[in-house]
DNA sequence: CTTGACGCATTAACAGTGTTAACTACTTTT
DNA sequence: AAAAGTAGTTAACACTGTTAATGCGTCAAG
């Protein structure tokens, strides 16, 4: 069946290539901003033909949210090896902000937009979301364990936690601290923001 | 002159009706997906009226934009007679978080969405959140001379402060949390999760 | 009192949007 | 060779933000 198979992988080129396309634009000009026809346009089709491949323009944004939950996903993998629990949810949060910095049209996406919760909606379940959440809580919980991190609830401690890199990356992803820092800090400003929040946590009392 | 002003506050009504309508549509159904026809029916006016008042949907957007942060500020305003320092950064928190919880689209509004930035972008200042950022660096630097805050980079850490609450509000405010947090814990989430933040601010080793 | 100007609001229109229905080719199966 | 299925198209619908042209009513000046 080599014609079958052929068809097949013409099938998911296009499906792919409709993916490239509106991830392209949407990264340029935001998910409103860009159409349907755009996205058509960029790979010479009809407008229509997308309809084919995805139910609508939520299933295209739903498609590369999770694209880009196994990019954070494939470089926080690694960090499974880091043996102290701390080192590994200080790395966590170098690696989570380096992400939002190198990606922040991605990170907006994933973390921030609307579009895509609407159809996490339906199953009342935010599996990308969750995966990450779930390494976030476990490195959590062996810090307290080894009492190398004041003890409470894992769950609450891991949404302070979560929350306070994320508040970060979400006030510079839609451009609401460069307004009101001094230009000077800009560069390394969330980085710095990092380390002293990493320093307080290494310095707090037990 | 009385007809003079008879007109004056005539169309002064006019423009509070259309905010009005406006934010009440924007708070229901959201920026994106208000349309200045909706806006035009609900106060019996034609659609292209709007524009004699406002020069632009984003114009009307910004005016609501606006409006927030006085509300906000009005709120924060009263914190000012806390003569600790520390625990009127704590009280700050606690209204800031609130307000949040209390009015979600309009911290969306105001902290999240991405229309309004467009028309500060021209002038390279946002003054309504520069003020309430001011407060927040007045008030670190004071705790920080009273050594009851790790001294540090005033900018930098107030940064990580507003943050870290913005951070918890935001994935709120955008369903983030709900979806990957046990459900007995919703209820209090946002309120447990600063109280754990003031109460490491408190445990930190000078 | 009439004329002209001005302000406010309207209708009509433009170019664009997401999405669906109907239709045309072309392949495969019967 | 006829029927069924597939992949893509065009045309259309009901919207969107926004602008241009137009009407109507009130005021000031001649």
């Amino acid at each position: 069946m080599g014609i079958a198979a052929r068809k097949a992988k013409e099938k998911e080129d296009l499906r792919r290539a409709i993916l490239d396309a509106a991830r392209a634009l949407f990264l340029q000009h935001g998910y409103e901003r860009t159409s349907m026809r755009m996205i058509a346009q960029r790979i010479a089709y009809s407008p229509t033909t997308l309809y084919l491949y995805f139910k609508d323009k939520d299933a295209i944004f739903h498609a590369l949210h999770s694209e880009a939950f196994q990019l954070l996903g494939g470089r926080l993998a690694p960090l499974a090896h880091v043996a102290d629990p701390m080192e590994r949810l200080f790395a966590m949060g170098r690696v989570y902000l380096h992400f939002a910095l190198e990606h922040p049209e991605l990170y907006d996406l994933m973390f921030i937009m609307e579009a895509p919760m609407c159809v996490v909606d339906e199953m009342h379940i935010w599996e990308e979301g969750d995966n990450v959440f779930r390494v976030l809580t476990a490195t959590v919980g062996e810090a307290m364990k080894q009492k190398k991190l004041r003890k409470g609830d894992v769950e609450i401690t891991s949404f302070l936690i979560w929350g306070t890199v994320h508040g970060m990356a979400a006030l510079h992803v839609r451009d609401r601290c460069f307004k009101v820092i001094s230009p000077e800090k800009h560069e390394h400003l969330l980085e710095d923001g990092l380390d002293l929040f990493i320093s307080w946590l290494k310095g707090l009392k037990p």
